[in-house]
DNA sequence: AATAGTTATGTAATCGATTTCAAAGGGGGT
DNA sequence: ACCCCCTTTGAAATCGATTACATAACTATT
């Protein structure tokens, strides 16, 4: 049914050249009023759309922008709101203009990056997960290639990033702890070289200076963000401490495995101890008892990454973003005894 | 320091024409094996790769698949494992030279196909999260544009998908409850119309037959997948039975939000009643009691999908596939006291 | 040695858009 | 009527690959 047209076709059956119905395809200024609107009723008419790859070649634009995630990465735990980024990003890049090429990479990276902007697959990145000193920020920020980075890396500089309030939401989650009467807080933490792990240290360390308790090193441990973690660096403290009264982990996952860690130990959470978790994904609504943890706006996140990355394509002003995250209280905290 | 190289580049370096060093980048076997070898060699300490733009324009082909998903849907949670499968498929997919392009759809879905098709964005697609009488299987069937379906859906013929033995899960599932001794078993299926209801219903009455227990239409009803129906469901089932025996939920989150129910009113799952689910999220094991269910081999179906849109897209031969689920029983299903 | 048949390679056309450059058309000022 | 300037338009070059077609080089056959 459908032949396939080409601007030439249009351009004939409009009478006007072929670079009007281009002028008239990208917005040029310069066209008659009438003449364009013969051409786009033409365009409407006959369902006519642009050949990408022709587009793409000529304008040196793609229109695509790039999400790459090494395969062997247990990205799925320890960001949780994988899909619901996903779902986000790739509607708002879409609301401009631009597509989301997803993928996949194993080995090195930085080939997968350079592979990607040689080949001109895309106009531009987001990179998730990412770690103090992170290699394909540096790579990226040397290529002058348009990223933008989800959360806030150090030992880089010079970046757009958009990034959670994470200080702000391990200060209120300690800060809560402490005003319901515990002292000795101890705080599962991500890995020492995320730059999630840094800001949230940052915000534990300050709850407990304005409460004027000391910070005691031997209090803070560092997981991988997974369930099975969580599980065990609990196991370990219990071992060590014997009874606790409250922990702070820097993640639901983690969370959940030292809950059942707790439990194996015959201490109940939300009565013997205190936890709060960080992220607020689904499942912490769902456990028993209920997780209280800190919420972060991911679509938010995922959809002020969207509009920073096509400002930057597009060359318009750009400004890193932090968000601000809330702390949501539930049935596994409560009042020291 | 990259500066771009095109084939022309190349093909200077080389001492050869462009075709020539088309006929190796591609792989043609009409090329004398010194030249190959020598242009190979350039290829790589040059670090050259074509320009995606130009290959596409000219050999009608782009090596893009398409994943499209509607903005609305709560995808996330009817189809839990929806990152694995997206992890999966793009690895797949891009080990065989792929790439995939993922975005969301608002409205009309079927212009976002025309869309792709006619800019030619991609050479194929993969339909999730597929109901009877799909308007997308039917007008890719029509366009002759190479789709790979996940799942079965009827009310359209003649397509590749891929699938997991629905019939076979919800069965097993079933003649085990009844293996425990339970004789009245409430099912909470999905929506009417998708086709893993159908399917799974089957399987939930063959097991009753085979027990000799009349099937009971009032025993069954249709939730949404999602946890808040499973909860509403179970509510009214309890108003309605007082006592339950066993249910059948046809997803983990159904069954989850069945548990809270059960719990409000006092009953103890795993105890008082048996439930099982359908999915095996990740949540099932963490939920308290964990939950028996009937997994499925998501990364199987994921890497299969890329696998026969990969083939139909190159022309080779391809077979719809069907993988088994498998039954895991943990602590929320109890023998008939 | 002549002829036919392969194999290997090059020349130039092509894919379908955008963009450069030149020129036509139209209006205003003198 | 003439000149200048601005708006509008078209012809042709261009982006960087693949490919149809032509031809050169080499082998094998008689």
């Amino acid at each position: 049914m459908t032949k396939k047209l080409r601007i030439k076709d249009i351009a004939k059956l409009a009478g006007v050249s072929t670079a009007t119905v281009s002028r008239v395809l990208n917005n040029y200024p310069n066209v008659k009023e009438e003449t364009r609107k013969r051409v786009l009723e033409i365009i409407e008419n006959f369902g006519y759309v642009p050949n990408h790859s022709a587009r793409s070649l000529r304008a040196y634009k793609t229109y695509f922008v790039g999400v790459i995630i090494p395969h062997e990465s247990e990205f799925t735990f320890t960001f949780p709101y994988f899909n619901i980024f996903m779902k986000n990003f790739a509607h708002r890049a879409q609301e401009r203009g631009y597509h989301v090429i997803f993928t996949t990479s194993e080995g090195n990276e930085i080939d997968m990056y350079k592979n990607f902007i040689k080949r001109r697959f895309v106009d531009g990145f987001v990179i998730l997960d990412v770690v103090d000193g992170d290699e394909r920020v540096k790579f990226l920020k040397n290529q002058v290639f348009p990223f933008v980075v989800i959360g806030r890396p150090s030992g880089v500089e010079d970046y757009i990033f958009v990034d959670t309030d994470n200080e702000q939401g391990a200060y209120r989650a300690v800060k809560y702890l402490l005003e319901l009467g515990h002292r000795r807080i101890l705080f599962v933490n991500g890995p020492a070289n995320y730059s999630v792990s840094r800001q949230r240290l940052k915000g534990y360390f300050r709850a407990l200076e304005e409460k004027g308790i000391p910070f005691e090193q031997y209090l803070v441990m560092n997981g991988d963000f997974s369930e099975e973690s969580g599980y065990k660096l609990t196991k370990k403290m219990l071992e060590k401490f014997g009874k606790i009264e409250a922990v702070f982990y820097a993640s639901d996952a983690m969370a959940i495995g030292g809950m059942k860690a707790f439990e194996e130990s015959g201490f109940e959470v939300g009565k013997d101890v205190s936890i709060v978790g960080f992220d607020d994904i689904p499942m912490s609504r769902n456990v028993r008892p209920s997780l209280s943890t800190v919420s972060q706006p991911i679509e938010k996140v995922a959809e002020s990454a969207a509009d920073l990355l096509v400002n930057l394509i597009e060359r318009k002003e750009v400004n890193s973003i932090i968000l601000p995250t809330e702390l949501v209280i539930r049935e596994s905290t409560i009042r020291a005894i």
